[in-house]
DNA sequence: CAGTGGTCTAGACCACTCC
DNA sequence: GAGTGGTCTAGACCACTGG
């Protein structure tokens, strides 16, 4: 009957409301669209619906889980507006992909102080097998010594080198990524994760600061020792809030600057 | 009957729909929930409700914009998502104010390495009243030369001089406004603008770069000259999406971050 | 206890998309 | 036209808050 949910619904009326009954100690309740949400978010995961296709409709996810169709809506409203779906009305509602324009600058704030946002070319300086150093470790809830994989590269605007990254990634999760595929691949480095690894990320957070660019930086970025850099830290997680990506990146903010909303 | 708005609810059953009907050759249509949405928002405009304030119950708007309470409810998610407005279960629907520690930390990204965020103690250095550069009054929608209330100022944690701030706000929204109101305000300023000025805060855009302190600024820091610091430019804006402030901040990021969320 | 927001349902009509 | 998401209604029960 009820499926798996802690829905309540029998015979009589309608009117449902989650939430504890009568019956039982259980010690946590939630509403039942959370409930479908996790559901929904599990099948996400799994891939059975992969990232660019279509989901199921919303009378149709009601009746595979018994419940009404407004239930189902602000499950996946809730799932639109976390970026894991995308609703088109009259077509259906899509598994998110990083392979969108509207994708792409949810992750990359570093724009031109005039003009619009060209692409970026990239330059891969190394990729390499190395050992999860502590630091690393421990951001990732991983183990100091594990294998990860080391990537490095600058990005340039019009001919001008201006991002210089450094990621580290489980090499558990990402084993056959080579230099040769980073390069020939076209596209969002995100894009190429998900398709060819099957890790989608789902969310990050930055830490910023000023610094000066040492030696290492100033010769890879074409700039003077010292001049001021934006250091930008940043984990990136996937489903389940599960860390996958460790990457700290240098701006060079002459010509950029780092957009940000507070709403 | 159906008041100001564009419902066409008559006699008939439930179902309305917004949107075009047979009569009329009107352009623009928008959803029922929004254009309560608006109403509810110009009330807190207006000053009808004030931060802090409790609004009326969904029943009693319903009522008043005679529609059902789903569609009140919807117009209050949004507000509530765009933090105009607090939803307090058992208690009611409050406004939104600056005077809570909630709202404190959307426009305070600066966050210590470790620990938990102290307050800052402020020092103000100067407050004048000056005239509008282009740069300021171009981003602010004003005329070159208007008059404009210049405010800076420097804040610690610690004692450690982390924050060199300089405000432009418009003369006439701020008339009264003294350094010693500043001073011995307590709280947040944009607290003190919210209650004495009646001009709230609603949302911030944020251009950070990566810039060397100058002989100025090193000396208001305590910090050598040429240290790197995170040029925070902020434009704040008020209902309508009307821009009131123009902050240019100078944060020190040997101790503190900048914090940011992607999702 | 009454009042508030929070959840859930069932059913209606709408706008949009594609065939 | 059939199918999708988007809007709207009316009514039910729930959990939480306060007197």
């Amino acid at each position: 009957m009820s499926s798996v949910l802690s829905n309540l619904n029998n015979g009589s009326a309608p009117g449902a409301g989650a939430g504890a009954s009568a019956s039982g100690p259980s010690p946590t309740f939630s509403p039942l669209y959370q409930q479908i949400k996790a559901l929904i978010t599990q099948s996400l995961q799994s891939g059975e619906w992969k990232p660019g296709e279509l989901i199921p409709s919303e009378v149709e996810l009601a009746a595979r889980f018994k419940v009404s169709q407004g239930t189902v809506r602000k499950a996946i409203d809730e799932l639109a507006q976390e970026n894991l779906v995308v609703r088109r009305q009259g077509k259906g509602t899509f598994v998110a992909t990083h392979h969108e324009v509207r994708a792409q600058f949810r992750f990359l704030r570093l724009m031109p102080d005039e003009g619009e946002p060209h692409s970026a070319d990239n330059r891969v300086i190394d990729v390499k097998r190395l050992r999860a150093p502590a630091e690393v470790a421990r951001l990732l809830e991983m183990k100091s010594g594990d294998p990860m994989i080391f990537i490095k590269r600058v990005q340039s605007f019009d001919g001008v080198p201006t991002i210089l990254e450094e990621l580290w990634l489980p090499g558990v999760l990402f084993k056959g990524l080579t230099a040769e595929r980073l390069i020939e691949y076209k596209g969002p480095m995100y894009g190429l994760f998900e398709t060819e690894f099957g890790t989608r990320m789902i969310r990050a957070t930055e830490q910023l600061r000023a610094v000066c660019a040492d030696e290492h930086a100033a010769q890879l970025l074409e700039i003077a020792q010292g001049t001021p850099l934006l250091s930008v830290e940043r984990v990136s997680f996937t489903y389940g809030d599960k860390p996958v990506e460790v990457r700290r990146c240098l701006y060079l903010t002459t010509t950029h600057h780092y957009q940000n909303e507070l709403s």
